[in-house]
DNA sequence: GACGGCATGTAAGTCGTTACATGATTTG
DNA sequence: CAAATCATGTAACGACTTACATGCCGTC
């Protein structure tokens, strides 16, 4: 069984608990999705592709008539999940454009790199506002989850700091 | 012209001087792929799609019998660079297992999640190792490569800073 | 009864990487 | 002279997103 992307996200999710593949997007969405995504056109097909491997179940639960299928974990599945989490892979890919700007910034005005600057902070204290959102659900549950959402509070708190100060520097040229 | 991926990219590295296809991917490979990669693929055909739209101009310059093509910006190119520096897009991806990983901890006893944490602190260090080789080359440049350099070296150490905190925790409570 | 949310699914398209092909030149 | 590097290019592949299709349910 290779994994794909979206394989450990499916598989840890079910470990918190039976869900449907629309409950699984939509718990992606407020939480790992701001370090690894999933859209339903990866979600469905892995689900099926899971089944038969025999590393997830699904059982019918439907609401009234509306189908709705309930996936839980099997011992492979959590025996897999177990597999990846232990294994050295650590894949990191970062596409920044805010970073891709600033490098080629001095093909900007002071004023305008200052504008620049100032933008990416804006981006970073979007991140860190919708990452408050979600920190109060993520608190009483507590346990890693919400380690890594404070690590992503932190880290756009940092972001926005170095921001600040290159500003301030920036602001200081322009008085020359 | 809509910009692709790689269009800012080749704009702004042409910006810093004429080069061929074959320098510029190195050029990135040593800079930018940190937070945006750029790919032969996407280099050589977008080359040639720039000179067509009249964003750069392309020059024979062979070495001996070797066939060799050096770009420089146009005036409009140059334009185009400066508007796309301006514009408020700033898209940002970030595509980090470590997290993931993370954030499915609680599904690790106490000694294999402490073993993760030093496994992604020891990736932060490669990275800032990466990032150290190409500082000289960088420092001397100076200008905002050099400042995206430093602001990449601090993030480097505040996930390491992060992680040791973390490690330290999960020392401690083993200990219990 | 219209609209938003629940629920599943897929087709088409975009984007990027990998790997290879070709051939010249430099270096040990 | 073999291997590494310079230099250009593309075909095949893989991964992910977007958009749409379908239909049910609750509510205003």
């Amino acid at each position: 069984m290779e994994f794909s992307g979206v394989t450990p996200v499916i598989l840890g999710m079910l470990r918190l608990g039976p869900r449907s593949g629309y409950d699984i997007k939509r718990f992606v969405d407020k939480s790992t999705r701001f370090f690894w995504a999933a859209s339903y056109g990866q979600i469905y097909p892995e689900l099926k592709r899971l089944e038969r491997a025999g590393l997830i179940e699904g059982e019918s639960d439907p609401t009234g008539n509306r189908r709705r299928v309930v996936y839980k974990l099997t011992p492979a599945g959590e025996a897999a999940l177990h597999e990846w989490l232990v294994s050295p892979s650590l894949s990191y890919e970062l596409r920044d454009e805010g970073f891709l700007k600033l490098f080629f910034a001095d093909a900007l005005d002071r004023a305008e790199a200052l504008e620049l600057v100032r933008a990416i902070r804006a981006g970073y204290e979007r991140g860190r506002a919708r990452l408050s959102e979600v920190e109060p659900l993520a608190r009483e549950r507590s346990g890693f989850p919400y380690e890594v959402l404070r690590w992503g509070l932190a880290l756009n708190q940092f972001h926005i700091e170095r921001c600040a100060e290159l500003e301030r520097r920036l602001e200081g040229e322009e008085e020359k």
